[in-house]
RNA sequence: GCGGGCGUAGCUCAGCUGGUAGAGCUCUGGAUUGUGAUUCCAGUGGUCGAGGGUUCAAACCCCUUCGCUCGCCCCA
């Protein structure tokens, strides 16, 4: 026998669990396109050289690659938003810019598994391209809002935590740290969270800052107020246009939803400004989704610069969240009519009946096993069917059949011409 | 990499101090010749993850190993 484990990390769908993918996958599709995003999509696998970055990102170091036949490094796709800016820079000079698109891929990476980790799931990624100012960072949260609330979660459920790495940056700067360890900065600070303060500071000496720029650091990051902030740095540009997405939100009503943290940073190193997550108030699961503005990263690929903020939203967070909260979605099988030959006598008809009503648009089966009729009514009702179709030969002779309401639990022979122009409505 | 838990019927799981392998659900048949709630009766279904050891006797104790899972380390 071979192994029937799906491969680790990875997840088999049944039926009813597919069921429920669909609906999140239904709600994130009507949520971009009633916002006006664009669908697109990119193979999954994708050149290994896509994602080899500096600043040591961990999502770099934990890649499905693998040779092909051809010799060429090849990767499965740990995000997708290096995939959107390829196909971006392929047209950026016939796009009609700013462009709104959003994705729903399958993302691998090799990791040791969580809770609400796993080595592969599906991602919701949208992203606004080539809008330079917060008004894209406003567009973007209030449809990750937007989303959370058509799954049933309110201000009270979730929270958007916000912060922007200029300010990060203006604080480093403050501190006479070169811009050119910046980035990696961020990374490590990314961890804060998650080490101890003393790995914390080692890891920080460690990429070349001074005790003296550690303690200082830590000082800023005390900070929660950002009018506070403002008055002590220099540059104050992000402080600024943070406060003016605020003001934004607040004015288009989702204030309760927001709110400014110093600790978010993203463990991306292609984030140049605003960054944010999204997780309970407690802050008490992993993010459920996460993003921020990445203005260079088509840069670094070569092309010019074009500004972008987006944000990816992974299937097992939110549905650990949802099941939790149990907000889950009764969610059965669609089936309008279950058809039921008597016996082998009735195939041909049945098959006939199955395809005029599903050319009226039904959702029908046919039930073929010839059980017998108690048994072949109980799999129909456990196929949450509406009606069944019941053939036998006497009403057949007059061109008839039973057609059987499963909730009321009536039934009643009806012509196959009145049933077949009653299917429209009946569906 | 470190630590805990688990692995028994298709599924969810019980199994006491080592003494004939269990329940619920599912499935099959029947009470019901062409009618689904709930019933009721009967039946099918097991390499107890694998291998070794101790013992008169092991699902149970010991060793090894594989798999799953949770936590830590690490990290979207």
């Amino acid at each position: 026998m071979i192994d029937l484990q799906p491969v680790k990390g990875t997840r088999d769908f049944f039926p009813d669990e597919m069921r429920m993918r669909n609906w999140l996958f239904q709600v994130w599709r009507s949520v971009s396109e009633q916002a006006g995003f664009e669908e697109y999509d990119t193979c999954v696998l994708e050149h290994e050289e896509l994602y080899i970055r500096k600043a040591g990102d961990e999502i770099s170091k934990q890649l499905y690659s693998f040779e092909d036949k051809g010799g060429r490094r090849l990767s499965l796709r740990p995000e997708m938003t290096p995939s959107l800016a390829r196909l971006v820079l392929q047209r950026t000079k016939s796009l009609l810019f700013p462009i709104k698109w959003f994705s729903m891929p399958q993302c691998f990476r090799y990791e040791r598994m969580t809770k609400g980790r796993r080595r592969e799931h599906f991602q919701w990624n949208a992203d606004i391209i080539g809008q330079p100012d917060m008004v894209a960072e406003a567009e973007i949260l209030m449809l990750l809002i937007s989303a959370c609330e058509s799954m049933g979660l309110s201000a009270k459920d979730i929270r958007v935590f916000i912060n922007d790495r200029r300010i990060l940056n203006a604080i480093l700067s403050q501190l006479n740290v070169t811009e050119k360890l910046h980035s990696a900065i961020l990374v490590i600070m990314d961890k804060r969270d998650k080490v101890s303060p003393e790995t914390l500071g080692t890891m920080l000496k460690d990429v070349g800052m001074t005790s003296s720029q550690v303690q200082h650091l830590n000082e800023y990051l005390t900070k929660t107020n950002l009018q506070e902030l403002k008055e002590e740095l220099q540059h104050t540009e992000g402080i600024d246009e943070l406060q003016h997405l605020l003001q934004l939100m607040d004015t288009a009503g989702y204030s309760d939803y927001l709110q400014f943290d110093i600790s978010i940073v993203r463990g991306l190193s292609y984030y140049t400004g605003a960054v944010f997550e999204i997780n309970s108030p407690e802050k008490q699961h992993r993010a459920i989704c996460g993003g921020g503005r990445y203005d260079s990263l088509l840069s670094t690929y070569g092309g010019k610069s074009v500004p972008a903020v987006g944000f990816g939203f992974g299937d097992v967070v939110v549905l650990d969240v949802l099941r939790e909260l149990e907000r889950f979605p009764e969610l059965t099988r669609t089936l309008d009519y279950t058809i039921i030959p008597f016996d082998n006598e009735q195939v041909g008809i049945a098959l006939k009946i199955a395809n005029e009503l599903r050319s009226k648009g039904a959702i029908v089966d046919c039930n073929f096993s010839m059980k017998k009729m108690k048994k072949s009514l109980h799999e129909a009702n456990e196929s949450g069917a509406k009606f069944a179709i019941l053939l036998f030969p006497e009403e057949l002779k007059q061109e008839k059949v039973v057609i059987r309401d499963m909730q009321l639990r009536e039934q009643n022979p009806i012509n196959i011409t009145d049933l077949i122009s009653s299917a429209g409505q009946a569906a």
